[in-house]
DNA sequence: CCGGACTTAAACACTTTTCGTTAACTTCTG
DNA sequence: CAGAAGTTAACGAAAAGTGTTTAAGTCCGG
């Protein structure tokens, strides 16, 4: 029973990177080759991306449709764009404009610098009007 | 390059169930016995939970501070002090004392006996006010 | 108590991941 | 250009994960 999909390793170089060290200083560290810190810290950020992508999986398990808020979006106007998907299928989101931002920033912090959505993000929308950020 | 942490056959089996079907249903329709889709189906739970704690890991490398609860501490007791340990870093902490309790207990249910915390829990503190427990 | 739904453990063959090495490669900067 | 940072490819050995079977187990409603 092992606690995430990151190796001792895996996390160790993180922490490093984390703290802005280089591959060769991590290496020194650690003793061994910088190539092998390249390698690691890789499959590491693999892991984190297979993390996220089974944890979507989950979400459109119960979602039926799904859109994508594009990168650049300012925030204030993503209530409108879900609503009309939404609206296509007949579906009514449980959420207000105000709730909605707020849940969406909640969910995804790092998406949201100041008023701009900074990274794509994916909803996905239930039958029951649920959503689920990807 | 795979897609996720589930394999096919995880997913396959996931999507039965949400379907409400039994595992004797879905041995019968992929050809195999019920323990076995019983097996996959848990490996399946387990495979999301180390996503989850994977991203969770995530979070941890942002957060700039931490503070320990010590084992034998009683669980009322905690939100104070995880309060004032926010407060010397001037973070205002995103949750209540009654949510706090509750995003404890579900974090950690194996550190919760009753009212008494029983294994020491790492607090992580974002700038943001966000908290994720180790 | 019986049966259905589900869980568990041990063992097996098989595949994948991980960590490590070496060596060659790009890209950027002084 | 020389050097620092990072990436990539090929390979091997050890470790971990997967799907399966079989057999025994719990838990609960009728």
């Amino acid at each position: 029973m092992k606690d995430g999909l990151l190796t001792d390793r895996q996390m160790e170089i993180l922490r490093y990177r984390k703290q802005g060290l280089t591959q060769q200083q991590i290496a020194d560290i650690i003793s061994t080759s910088k190539a092998n810190v390249c390698t690691i810290e890789k499959s590491a950020m693999e892991n984190i991306r297979r993390a996220k992508e089974t944890l979507e999986f989950l979400y459109t398990l119960d979602a039926t449709h799904l859109c994508t808020i594009p990168s650049g979006t300012d925030l204030f106007e993503v209530p409108a764009i879900i609503f009309s998907e939404a609206e296509k299928i007949n579906v009514k989101v449980k959420y207000d404009t105000i709730s909605l931002i707020n849940r969406i920033r909640e969910a995804r912090p790092q998406c949201c610098k100041a008023r701009c959505i900074c990274e794509d993000i994916i909803v996905y929308i239930t039958d029951q009007g649920e959503l689920y950020f990807g």
